[in-house]
DNA sequence: CAGTGGATGCTCT
DNA sequence: GAGCATCCACTGT
């Protein structure tokens, strides 16, 4: 049996490892941004020596926060069009970072739908941009430490299943499974979880 | 349900 | 100037 707990705010230092190790620590931990989010059911691992990361190439202006300390976030535009959040996990040097590609909504969903436009629960953070427009994240967000307002990481409150599933969206090394899903959410950013 | 293409702007070569 | 860690509307079954 899993008692009932108050949820327990995760620190900056608890990121400080390996990208691999932390993900399936993170899926089922809950992300707010000023007290709006829900449970992380999807996340994507990119590491320094993936071809398809921001950090592959080394540090530039855009990815300067993936280089920096750990526990902190690092947002960046995609297509010009969306916002994209990232977990930085690995200690200084190593760059790699941890893709927030989905929620299940579970606080401020009011707002959520204000701010996405569509009502349908599913459709309010399944995807990477959708999630950053429906928690309101922005450049402003770039660099900013998750234990600290606006950001709020609680802790996973009891076991979960997870899928690996291949990659979807990029161009380059998309055979790699470092795509973990919660197994069977129907929030996820794209099919049932299968890869 | 699967596949396609346009929007849109910033980063890096 | 090319390419992009996306989303949505639209097409054809």
């Amino acid at each position: 049996m899993t008692p009932a707990r108050d949820p327990v705010s995760l620190q900056r230092g608890f990121f400080e490892r390996s990208a691999h190790q932390l993900a399936p620590q993170l899926l089922g931990a809950t992300l707010l941004v000023d007290g709006v989010g829900g449970v992380i059911v999807e996340l994507e691992i990119y590491e320094q020596s993936d071809p398809a990361s921001h950090s592959y190439g080394g540090p530039t202006k855009r990815n300067a926060s993936m280089f920096g300390p750990a526990g902190h976030a690092y947002v960046y535009r995609s297509y010009g069009v969306h916002w994209c959040l990232n977990f930085v996990c690995a200690p200084s040097g190593e760059a790699s970072a941890l893709l927030v590609r989905a929620l299940e909504p579970t606080h401020g969903v009011e707002k959520m739908i204000e701010r996405r436009g569509v009502s349908d629960p599913r459709k309010l953070c399944s995807g990477p941009g959708k999630l950053c427009q429906a928690l309101a994240v922005g450049a402003k967000h770039d660099g900013l430490p998750l234990d600290e307002t606006p950001f709020q990481v609680l802790a996973r409150a009891r076991e979960l299943e997870i899928v690996r599933c291949r990659r979807i969206g990029i161009t380059r090394a998309r055979e790699k499974h470092w795509r973990l899903c919660a197994s069977g959410s129907p929030y996820l950013s794209r099919g049932p979880g299968r890869g």
